[in-house]
DNA sequence: CTTAATTAGTTAGCAGGCTAACTATAATAT
DNA sequence: ATATTATAGTTAGCCTGCTAACTAATTAAG
């Protein structure tokens, strides 16, 4: 039953808040679904953009793709290795940087969850259009322009100081 | 540089990820300009909603406004309390309740921490039409009544079994 | 009235973001 | 060739969401 509510009733108030709530059950709800194949939603997310990245790709390139740290990523592959679904092998090439591949389990368990996750996708978005979701996506990209900008110049006044 | 990005290139790969970082920026970028107070971002959001319910409302009340569960605001408000800028109170017509109140230094910084906010936020709804932003609201609500609707259903089929 | 169920708040501990400080390797400058 | 700087990854530890399990007070049932 949800009407025409005024923006300042609701995003302006609690600032980003909403975002978070929304993001938070988003995450629970694919969470849920995906349980039973022993993931959480870093572990889960992981796997979907190095499968999408395909095999090969280093935890940095990995890391700018989910638009985590470095620190936040390592820890979830250490999980993800200790379940015997990924290997981290260090590049020949630059010896710093590390590829991450899937084992044979790893690559078993993409279809199921693929699958789930489509399920809970389609669930979630239901009732938008297609121009909805548009102006979603392009929101968010712009808001996200707007905090670095935001975060940058108050970083450099500091400096300045 | 941000153009008609498709929805398909952003907000569904990563399904709720955008919004969990956009979320975390936004944050960031209010945090910054409150740190001075010595707030943090879950601190300054319970201050905010306090002064918005006024003065005796209870944790509960609170914690709802606020989206978030009573043990997350539970360590909030200790906090708050130890940094002397708030007082808890129980209700003496139900002793299971507490209300909240500012102290004299916790009303002092408040119109600093509005003066901030309020920057803040002008910087980073920027460029946005009033229209573009009730459509996000609005999105942003739709989404959340999805979720939990796929939360309690999926719940539901769990129990069942 | 006494007992059972519900409710407000707390504590303990997990999940997954983050920064700061570190190591080891690679690239650049002198 | 050596010394400096930059980069990929790790570790340690903070912040703030969460659930589960608890206490104390209130309400509802028998």
């Amino acid at each position: 039953m949800v009407k025409n509510i005024p923006f300042y009733e609701t995003l302006d108030l609690t600032l980003c808040g909403n975002m978070g709530r929304v993001h938070r059950l988003c995450r629970e709800a694919v969470t849920i679904a995906v349980e039973p194949l022993g993931l959480t939603q870093s572990r889960w997310t992981a796997l979907m953009h190095i499968n999408m990245l395909k095999e090969g790709v280093t935890q940095l390139a990995l890391s700018q793709s989910l638009g985590i740290e470095m620190p936040s990523l390592t820890r979830t592959l250490k999980q993800l290795e200790e379940q015997s679904l990924i290997v981290r092998r260090v590049d020949e090439h630059d010896k710093r940087s590390k590829k991450l591949y899937f084992t044979e389990q790893g690559r078993s368990i993409l279809h199921t969850l693929n699958e789930r996750i489509t399920d809970i996708k389609a669930q979630l978005y239901n009732g938008f259009s297609h121009a909805q979701l548009d102006a979603m996506a392009y929101g968010l990209v712009k808001m996200e322009e707007n905090a670095l900008n935001c975060i940058k110049s108050q970083t450099k006044a500091k400096n300045d100081t």
